[in-house]
DNA sequence: TATTTTTGATTGACTGATCAATCAATAAAA
DNA sequence: TTTTATTGATTGATCAGTCAATCAAAAATA
């Protein structure tokens, strides 16, 4: 079996078979047996690779946040105008796989798990501030500093929002729903700032 | 020791130190013994009242959901116009013990435990659907009843979102600026509606 | 009133299961 | 032969849940 240059393979299996995992049982409370099995190895491999548990979730949090720039940094690449940008950053945000309910379920974990793991909170903290940076970014070019820095405040717990809604499936908004209602916040904030 | 009645006053005692237990280590892994402990009792008798953690922590659930409710019903009540009655329950889902860092990590953690949890999960849909309902019916004698539920919609979820990203504590938003911030959304859709 | 019986409250000690983490051993490439 | 990949077996710790025993108040009885 043991081909060279296994590593990154096996890393980046695990990482992805401990998003689903944890996304399919809603919660980190998973055995790194299960996580290993998904991924197609032993559990000790996990460890031979991550040395421990507290890591691999670590790191799964990391490559997924990185991901997810990524995305972002595409779709801002793409917008023209300071105005398509927002709608950009947006749509990323409820794009078809961030939307799932295994994903919300996992980063729901992940928002709680920043409570106890200085790491992860620091990772959830970054993408909070970029997202926010985002908005800020774009909005000064409708509108003030202050407006605009309030206005994406507002926006950026709209998203959250909507997520957290989402993941308790009580009224399942779809994704265009869910946008529509973000962009409405932009444009009618933006209107009555100019009427 | 043995007095008659303790029964009510353990249940109680037993239901307020998981919140605190699961509030402080910001997940829902706390064992029976340190609620135990935190009420004051052994954890025996954690067990003989409520039969298995899982029970212990849907009792949790369950009351503290209850007291919100009771709160909100008071604060309706005080409220004479529809548009105070939407200010009070804005106010309310923000008041001090439910955003203290503690409270919402132990929400936070409830949430993420819903996915698995189905007796959880209806607790909280019961508590999503009221504030969304209280919200709609106010909102109806300012609005039409369609422009009322796109409205609830995002008032409920910026309010939601507020929350999560206040239990990041990445940038720590006051209380008064939560409220603005909602407030600012109603008052600026409805006028959007009229002007 | 004094004595006995009953019952609710409570716990220490124990058990069985689970799981993260370790390690020594094996197998295949280099 | 040395290095890398891989796992089965094992260990040690943790914890939910159980149980038999204790203690003291209350209720019944004398």
């Amino acid at each position: 079996m043991p081909k060279v240059g296994m590593e990154p393979v096996r890393r980046k299996a695990l990482v992805d078979a401990a998003m689903r995992v944890i996304g399919d049982h809603g919660s980190l409370t998973v055995t790194m047996s299960e996580i290993a099995k998904q991924a197609g190895v032993s559990p000790a491999l996990a460890h031979h690779y991550f040395g421990s548990k507290e890591q691999l979730l670590i790191e799964t949090v990391r490559v997924h946040l990185q991901r997810l720039r990524d995305s972002v940094v595409t779709a801002l690449r793409k917008a023209k105008t300071p105005r398509e940008k927002l709608s950009a950053v947006i749509r990323v945000s409820f794009q078809a796989d961030q939307f799932a309910p295994e994903t919300i379920a996992a980063w729901l974990a992940f928002y709680a798990e920043a409570q106890r793991s200085e790491e992860t909170r620091r990772f959830l903290v970054i993408y909070a501030r970029r997202l926010h940076s985002n908005l800020v970014a774009n909005l000064k070019a409708l509108c003030s500093a202050s407006d605009a820095a309030r206005i994406a405040e507002g926006a950026a717990a709209m998203i959250d929002g909507l997520y957290i809604r989402q993941g308790l499936g009580s009224a399942p908004i779809s994704t265009e729903a869910s946008i529509a209602l973000t962009e409405d916040y932009l444009t009618t904030n933006l209107n009555a700032l100019k009427g």
